[in-house]
DNA sequence: TGCCAGGCCCTCTTTAGGGCCTT
């Protein structure tokens, strides 16, 4: 039965690697928006989209405890040496029992939206909650913005080369024009993920049940 | 330097193969 969601959560996870490097999360974020900021965008003199101001956020550094490959470190400009110098935790309970408050204090029903979400950033987060002997209760669902742009924003027959078509900075050079800011840092690519999906909003809502999933049924991207 | 995984999607498909997208 379809079910209008309240409350969408954009997600990004920053991480060690990928998944054969059976990675940790090093940073989190998360940003609550609600139907209503959605539907209502706001927009400046010149009528461009500007983000929600009512929102809630978490963004938070984490210690992965194992070392990050080379490559992530290079992308997301975190490494293990600066993540211990800032102290900063691991993924503990307190952790999971954070990101649940944060969830419960959101207009229900919620459901997460990520950007290649069912491949990557759902089952990685997964896999820390089972970690950590935990998961989220309650009605959730969880969406991929990947999957969904690929249905309302097709490739053209006139673009030969789609490679790198329906990355996230790619999807927001063509929609706004410019550079997205902030790329491989968790908040910058959740706020690029939010302002593509106001920019197509009417359609993410179209599709949002057809295409989502219950956190359920989001299975662990390895066992930890 | 490029590969490494895997669920999903597309097509020169369905008795299969290859590429994307995420760090």
């Amino acid at each position: 039965m379809a079910q209008t969601f309240q409350t969408y959560i954009f997600l990004d996870l920053e991480s060690t690697g990928l998944a054969h490097d059976c990675p940790r999360i090093t940073e989190i974020c998360l940003v609550a928006v609600h139907l209503h900021s959605l539907q209502n965008p706001e927009r400046d003199e010149a009528g461009d989209l500007l983000l929600p101001h009512v929102v809630d956020k978490v963004c938070l550094c984490v210690d992965p405890v194992i070392p990050l490959t080379s490559k992530a470190a290079h992308m997301t400009g975190l490494s293990n040496e600066k993540l211990s110098l800032n102290q900063k935790q691991s993924f503990s309970p307190e952790l999971l029992g954070l990101l649940r408050d944060f969830l419960e204090r959101q207009d229900q029903p919620i459901c997460l939206v990520a950007h290649n979400g069912f491949s990557y950033d759902f089952p990685l987060l997964k896999t820390e909650l089972q970690r950590v002997q935990g998961d989220f209760s309650g009605p959730l669902s969880c969406l991929d913005s990947c999957k969904v742009l690929r249905t309302i924003d097709p490739i053209p027959n006139s673009v030969r080369i789609w490679k790198g078509y329906y990355t996230l900075p790619e999807v927001y050079r063509r929609f706004f024009g410019k550079e997205p800011q902030r790329s491989h840092c968790a908040e910058g690519d959740v706020l690029t993920l939010l302002m593509i999906f106001l920019h197509k909003a009417q359609d993410f809502l179209r599709w949002v049940n057809i295409m989502s999933l219950s956190w359920a049924k989001i299975v662990p991207m390895y066992t930890p």
